[in-house]
DNA sequence: GTCTATAACCGGATAGAC
DNA sequence: GTCTATCCGGTTATAGAC
């Protein structure tokens, strides 16, 4: 968990600013994002100053700045950054795994298991993010490029499983799964609980009832029931994965 | 909507605190968050600066912040005043319907009408809430008394009808459909579909949705199914209405 | 284009005198 | 309870070096 497989250098990516032409550029930057993430870790985010941020990297303050429009955008960073151990994290669970059940809850507790380091400062990075007009936002439309490859994790672990779902349903129940995954983190931000089991329960107990209702989704006898839930989904969550 | 019934002098409330014991000084408290409501209202959250609060209030910048440990607790006062607000405009709507469907209803819509005017603060406010550490926040410890308010209207909704439900899951049903309403203003917040009709037609469907279960729920073949959802609500919901 | 150094502005928050 | 003076840190600006 402290040190993920390797990661390509432009793996937490800082594409299309206006910096990083040269190589040297980018590895100023890196060393700016790197300092940044560790403070964080270290002392919380309000705790972390930019001047403290700019001298573990070794640069001066403007230079920061030059780099980093801001303080948030250092946020975004450790945003991507978790997202990619994510990924990879739940790789093994994928490859091992073929029941819904399992690879859903493997998923779940890989997101907890590389969050967890940063449990501390994760409300405060959820402060930020609720803020619609912030494009670390999960709904706003600025991060519709990572919010759709969230969900497509999410599809795959629906697609990799021998769970048979019907198709109207299946259509939507990666876009289900990746809120449901949203609201586990909201609770497990709030969560103080030892080892933070109560999180890890309600992953277990949401996941088998999950399982179960799509189980049951197959029943012919409640196919109006699952035509309403798909209505409502379609109506509703239609901006999720284009923008609206 | 803009004027609600009448208000208790004290309805936005400022008790315990270590101040207001005489009475000048809950005028103080009084005149410094009219202002600050004011300016909130004319500019913003962000751009009002609380020089401007002590200035329109005519009182020193110290003096503001030892009413006000910060600039925070200025945003209870809507806080406060949406939820009284929401009270006020269910009441007809329990007084009148008796089905959990038009109650359930009824209410979530009241709940939108007297939010729609704060919309474009609303992300603001839910951005302070969402920080584990703040007192507005809604999963928080500090806002017990809040939320119990809250749930007790959902039980009222539940209470008043002629809805047939187990009495397992009708001992948690009300914190649940509060965790819906807190779902439903998420969605809203985000929601700038004209007339916000998309987060109408959610409330409409979701209820929909939340009667058919309920009703289902009292199936003796879904009996097993029902027991893990409530065993779930209470192992993870445990601390919602008194604190952990 | 990349970077340093330094000073200054602004606004949230605090200290301490009266 | 109220004030003035200050601190602190995010952010901006400037001027110049490689």
């Amino acid at each position: 968990m402290m040190s993920p497989p390797a990661r390509s250098p432009s793996a937490v990516p800082t594409a299309d600013d206006p910096d990083v032409r040269t190589s040297r550029g980018a590895e100023t930057k890196a060393k700016i994002l790197e300092a940044a993430l560790d403070l964080f870790r270290e002392r919380g985010y309000d705790e972390t100053t930019m001047r403290a941020v700019a001298e573990r990297a070794g640069v001066s303050l403007g230079n920061a700045y030059y780099y980093f429009a801001s303080k948030e955008p250092l946020l975004q960073g450790y945003y991507l950054r978790m997202d990619e151990e994510h990924a990879a994290a739940s790789e093994p669970v994928l490859a091992r795994e073929h029941g819904l059940e399992e690879r859903l809850r493997g998923v779940l507790h890989a997101k907890l298991d590389v969050s967890e380091p940063y449990h501390r400062f994760a409300g405060l990075l959820f402060k930020t993010a609720a803020d619609p007009k912030s494009p670390l936002n999960p709904f706003g439309a600025e991060s519709t490029e990572a919010r759709r490859r969230n969900i497509s994790l999410f599809a795959r672990v629906l697609e990799g499983s021998r769970m048979r779902v019907p198709d109207d349903l299946r259509a939507r129940l990666p876009e289900l799964l990746w809120v449901h995954s949203m609201g586990i983190i909201l609770y497990w931000i709030h969560d103080e609980s030892p080892g933070r089991q109560r999180s890890r329960r309600l992953v277990d107990r949401s996941v088998d009832l999950i399982v179960r209702l799509v189980s049951l989704a197959s029943n012919p006898l409640l196919r109006p029931l699952r035509r309403r839930v798909v209505q409502m989904l379609e109506e509703v969550a239609g901006d999720l994965v284009s923008p609206a």
